[in-house]
Order: C-alpha cells, then structure tokens, then sequence
RNA sequence: GGCGCGAUAGCAAAGCGGUUAUGCACUGGAUUGCAAAUCCACGUAGGCCGGUUCGACUCCGGCUCGCGCCUCCA
C-alpha cells in the first residue's frame, strides 16, 4: 500500500505523489512565541511530528520547515506589558517552546526560520503584489490585499465571500476598499518595532510572512502545508491568495490540518482561557504519557482531554513497558509479519495512529506469550516500530519506576527486608512489608532473578 | 445566518456492507506462600426515524444533540 493522506483542498484522501521522487517538501505554520506553549499546540505539532517521522521511515527525505512568528501585536503587547525588548520575549518563549516540545519528542524542523530575518523577502512579495494590483498602498502606510481580486478565495476553507461579508464582524476600516481585505504590511508607530519599506515604517501583516517564508525554503509550490485547525481560515486562505497570485502557479499540493484538543466540550484556546501550559502538565506527567495520550486518537480528529486522559495513557505505556522489561529485547529491527503489515497499512492510510497502535498491543500479547529468541525478536520489533511513532524508547524500568522520588534507597531496603522474611517463612513480616510499599505507591513484584519495583 | 465536523459498549478509541478491533475497568480461571506482571475466558456497542440491500454500526435521506470556523488563536 502506498501513503494516503487526507488533502484539506480536495477534502478527500489521496495517493501522496511528491513533486520530485523521494523527497518532501513540508511546512508547517509555527508559534507565535510570546507565552507558553499551552496543551492544544502540542496535539497540533506532534501531530506534524508524527507525519514527518512516518514520512522519513518509509524512506522519503523529509526537508521540513516550521515557522516561528517572532513579530506581531501581541508580541509587542506582551513586551512593552513587561519592559523589555520584544526579541528578548521572542528568545525567552522560543527556548521554552523548544525544551516543551523535546520533552514531547517533538522532534526539531529542518530549519526554522524567524519572520523578521525575511523582512526583505516579505517586502519584494508586498511589491509584487502591487504590481499586479492585488494589493494596494494607503495614505497611512498599510498595505491591503485585494481579495475580491483573486478567484480562487475560499477554495480551501469553503468560505463564501459575499457571505463572509454578509457575517462578518469585522469592523469597517475606512482605508480599506473591502471590509474583507486583509493587512499585508502594516504601518507602525515610531516608537514600535519597525523596518524601512516603500511605504514608510512598518512591519509584516500575519498572513505574509508564511508565504514569504515558505516559498523561500521550498519554492513557488511544494509538496505539504500543514497547521492547526484554526488557521485554516484566513490564515491558509490568505496565504494561497498571496502566493498564488504572486506567482501565478499552485502554492501547496496537500493542505493538511490537525484536529483541536478539546477540553470538557469546548476547544482549548487561548482567547477562552481554558487551557494549560505543557510545562505544568510535565510536573506530572512524563513527556511520553502526553505524547502518547495524543497519538492515541487520530490526528484529524477532536481529542477532548478528561481527567482521566493521562493516567490512562500511563496505563497503556505500562503495558508496553511491562512487556519489553520482561523480555530480553533483541536488536530493534523490523520483521515481515502480519503486525508490520498491520501497523504500516494503517499508517499508510493517512497515519491510522489507533489502528497502528492497536497492532502494537497485538504484538505486546505475542511478546509476552513468547520466549527466548524468538521472544527477543517480537519485543525488538516492538521497540523498532514504536520507534516509528517516537514511543517505547526509554529504559522500561526507569520508565515503570518514576516518580518515586528519592525513596530508591529506602524501598531497595524494605526489599531486602521482605526477601529475609520470606526466606524465614516469616509471610506476616513479609506481607506487612509489602502493604507499607502499596500504601506508598509502590508495587512490588517477584521475578526468578529477585524482586523488582514500579510506581504504581 | 453561512460553511463544515462529529454522535460506537462502563471509559477511551478504530476499521469494516455479512466473519474477535484495540487499551483500560469489571468478572471467572491459570500462575504465585500471598501478590504483582502475564496468559486464558468473558461484553449482540454503534443517538433517533425512515430508505436501499438477501444482509447496515458501515451506503442514502430526515431529525435530535454536541462541536468547530466565519475576529487573534495550533
């Protein structure tokens, strides 16, 4: 079977056809860094993580580009809130992006470019615009995009421009010649961040960056543009509007959009205050647990997060874990059976991550009904193929065994206090030994070589 | 108002026009000094009403409910 994905502009699932064999060209709408990355972004770019990762296991070289939106109003809001310059917050919350996202396994883009080092190439593509009048220049500085101008607006979102209009709460912008026109460049005070352009000071509008950025690191089109559910519209319909107008070809082949993270019944979002930050949900919680509680649904889906989510997630890992620190792991390879052929079929099936992980609890069962080489086989297989979705790499006891704290010592002598008793038939001792551990969180278990411990 | 998505067993979550999804939880059994882990057994689930069909959770229509986008948002 060949890869499928599912193309948010055709609204269909397609045989993936790269514009040259062998390699991709991806980008995916990034942070705007001015706050902690919240739980909702980690569904999105682990989503991109994992179709990236999928994408270079099957032998595809991957060149993939992910945006960090380093100026814009809120950044500037935040900044002078906080007195300091606004590349000093853009620096901070960059780096808390990307220590948020290793713990997750996100693995880093290809490149990463930052919409201020391409101010020249988003001024060329305003000009362009300019020229073949999709755009137009204001008495104050702003630059607008014509949207009734291009024919193509809304083919991606589905979006109607008469009744875009007919709803829209967007203010009246006297400047504007359509109230549906949107910033390309926009002026700036003195005293804001600013560059030089032909229209006066000022700085990139949104939408313009993506475009300027993504046809500098890919082309006029490429392969894949990927971004969360909400930048579905405007953001991408504006994007293909610039760019395609630009240059008159195809922006991007496959659009895909990941689903929201949902808490209770409503989106997670910044705009609602509903949400978390990662970093709080890693005070509890291995970075694993969240990744795996986020790949457990399909990525095109809504995924709501329930009190329950991640220790259940944690309940699934220790199924894994259990299993691989059981066996003796053979070398972590591939083999041709029908659990390879399960879990690649239904990745290949616009990344099924369900389907393929419930081809992984098949394995885990044979892993454990196994034993010896062919034992050490399965579960080297299983650690290559959860490999594959950036799982079951750690060391299964240290994985069982965190959030023990510092109590190894103190529970490696209640152990042995336990092994004397049970070796004086003193099962009261030993047993009374052990209740103090459960009531500790600590779950013991005998094993022909001595006795291990996990957390339960 | 416009456009779109969803509704699956106690919970989570997939495929599929007819044959066990999967995980957790539950129950019984094996194993264990007792446990834990593991294995075996165990659930006629598919919002409601029609239609198509020999047969529908799966296709079509209607309804109800929930959600998303249309404003910054991953």
């Amino acid at each position: 079977m060949t890869l499928h994905i599912f193309n948010t502009l055709t609204r269909q699932k397609e045989e993936f056809k790269p514009l040259v064999p062998g390699k991709v060209g991806m980008y995916v709408c990034g942070m705007t860094v001015y706050d902690y990355c919240h739980l909702g972004h980690a569904r999105a770019f682990l989503a991109f993580d994992l179709i990236v990762r999928y994408m270079r296991h099957i032998g595809l070289d991957v060149n993939y580009i992910r945006n960090v939106t380093d100026i814009d109003d809120k950044i500037i809001q935040r900044a002078n809130e906080n007195g300091e310059p606004f590349l000093n917050l853009v620096d901070r919350f960059a780096n808390a992006m990307n220590d948020d996202f290793d713990q997750l396994g996100i693995e880093r883009p290809t490149h990463e470019p930052r919409a201020t080092a391409h101010i020249d190439d988003i001024i060329k593509l305003v000009q362009t615009l300019i020229e073949k009048e999709y755009a137009y220049a204001v008495p104050n500085g702003d630059v607008y995009y014509r949207v009734r101008k291009f024919e193509g607006y809304g083919k991606l979102s589905g979006k109607v421009l008469d009744e875009l209009e007919a709803g829209s709460r967007v203010g009246v912008d006297s400047d504007k010649e359509d109230p549906l026109d949107f910033v390309l460049w926009k002026a700036a005070k003195p005293e804001e961040p600013h560059w030089d352009s032909p229209w006066g000071i000022g700085r990139p509008g949104w939408h313009i960056e993506c475009s300027a950025m993504s046809t500098c690191c890919l082309g006029d089109t490429f392969d894949i543009h990927g971004g969360g559910p909400d930048l579905k519209f405007p953001h991408h319909e504006n994007e293909i509007a610039q760019s395609e107008a630009a240059t008159g070809k195809t922006y991007a082949n496959t659009w895909i959009h990941a689903g929201a993270l949902r808490l209770g019944a409503e989106k997670m979002s910044k705009s609602l205050g509903n949400f978390f930050t990662i970093r709080d949900i890693l005070e509890k919680y291995d970075g694993e647990v969240v990744r795996f509680f986020l790949i457990s649904s399909h990525y095109r889906s809504h995924v709501s997060y329930l009190d329950n989510s991640l220790d259940e997630a944690q309940a699934k890992l220790e199924r894994f874990y259990n299993a691989l620190q059981e066996a003796n792991v053979g070398e972590a390879v591939d083999i041709d059976n029908e659990y390879s052929k399960r879990f690649h079929a239904a990745m290949d099936d616009d990344f099924n991550t369900p389907e393929a992980i419930a081809a992984l609890f098949d394995l885990v069962r044979e892993v454990n009904k196994t034993t010896g080489d062919e034992q050490a086989a399965l579960a080297g297989q299983l650690k290559y193929l959860g490999s594959v979705l950036g799982c079951l790499q750690a060391d299964p006891q240290t994985f069982l065994q965190a959030g023990a704290g510092d109590d190894a010592a103190w529970i490696e002598e209640m152990i042995a206090k336990r092994i004397a008793a049970k070796k004086a038939k003193d099962f009261a001792t030993a047993d009374a030994v052990r209740d103090e551990l459960v009531a500790k969180g600590i779950v013991l278990k005998d094993v022909p070589e001595g006795t291990s411990w996990s957390k339960s």
